[in-house]
DNA sequence: TATTGTTATACTCTATAACTATA
DNA sequence: TATAGTTATAGAGTATAACAATA
């Protein structure tokens, strides 16, 4: 088993399992109105309250511009609240109002019940072994990712 | 219980890792102008050749009327071609064509040095045990797509 | 009647570019 | 000049529904 087929292999692997993830999972999801778009921007600002938009655009990995509409409709939908940056007067904080943290209550829960479901054929200890090697991977991707850019 | 916050959290990984994994793997197939559903119908066809679109939104798992641009786009680009079905004159066959196949070859090239840099940071025993957990992972799902467990 | 693939239409998500109002 | 956020516009990708030709 030469390591190149390995690692191609492997990069086959996670996508197809992501897929499979997302298909039953966040389809599941979208049965109570949230969208993965925004169900990840309501995640990131638990885990970041009080964040700018350009923040979040940042931590999401998307541009600015993809931000705007998500915040109108989750705004519109009263899980967020723009409130206006003491500090700069060009940018909002973003928080979760109570519907929206009610809302991350929900997506708590179904994310527990989905994962559990989809996960429910390994055992803890494979969960457990996954969970380590996908963290791991992490790291070693975040940590050199293409970072050759702040020369211009 | 130790065991459910794992599987949330192994589902957070798993779409953590396939974002980074989308995001520096596929955005380098965007240089070489190949987009992930064309890269998807692609290997897809290459693996099962002469499908009719039927069959292939079908292993692709989206609808039938989703194949039909991105097969539009390739045979306008001469990468794939229709050809009339002898037993049945409603579908297409559909199959790659010389340029197809050196696409092929260049996306298994890229898939094998994304793949290589990505997971550079794993040694190959963590990659084949990734590999094999992941593997385990989808056939477990696989063979449960709905699963009634109302055990838990 | 059921199925293959098409057209028509709409939705989600994201990108680039131009604009404003600040900094 | 540079940055935060918006508007305008565009594109990819996918869904549902109605339709054609064929089974």
């Amino acid at each position: 088993m030469p390591s190149d087929v390995s690692a191609t292999q492997v990069g086959e692997l996670l996508q197809a399992a992501a897929r499979a993830f997302s298909q039953q999972g966040l389809a599941r999801f979208g049965e109570h109105g949230l969208s993965p778009a925004r169900v990840r921007l309501l995640t990131t600002l638990h885990q970041r309250p009080g964040s700018r938009m350009r923040d979040l655009a940042d931590v999401l990995g998307v541009s600015g511009r993809a931000v705007t509409p998500v915040v109108d409709a989750l705004e519109s939908d009263g899980l967020v609240a723009r409130t206006a940056d003491p500090g700069d007067r060009r940018a909002f904080r973003l928080t979760l109002t109570d519907a929206g943290l009610a809302t991350i209550d929900r997506i708590t829960e179904l994310q527990h019940r989905v994962s559990e479901e989809i996960f429910g054929g390994l055992t803890p200890a494979d969960r457990a072994q996954l969970g380590g090697l996908l963290r791991k991977f992490l790291v070693t991707v975040s940590r050199e990712p293409c970072p050759q850019n702040p020369a211009d």
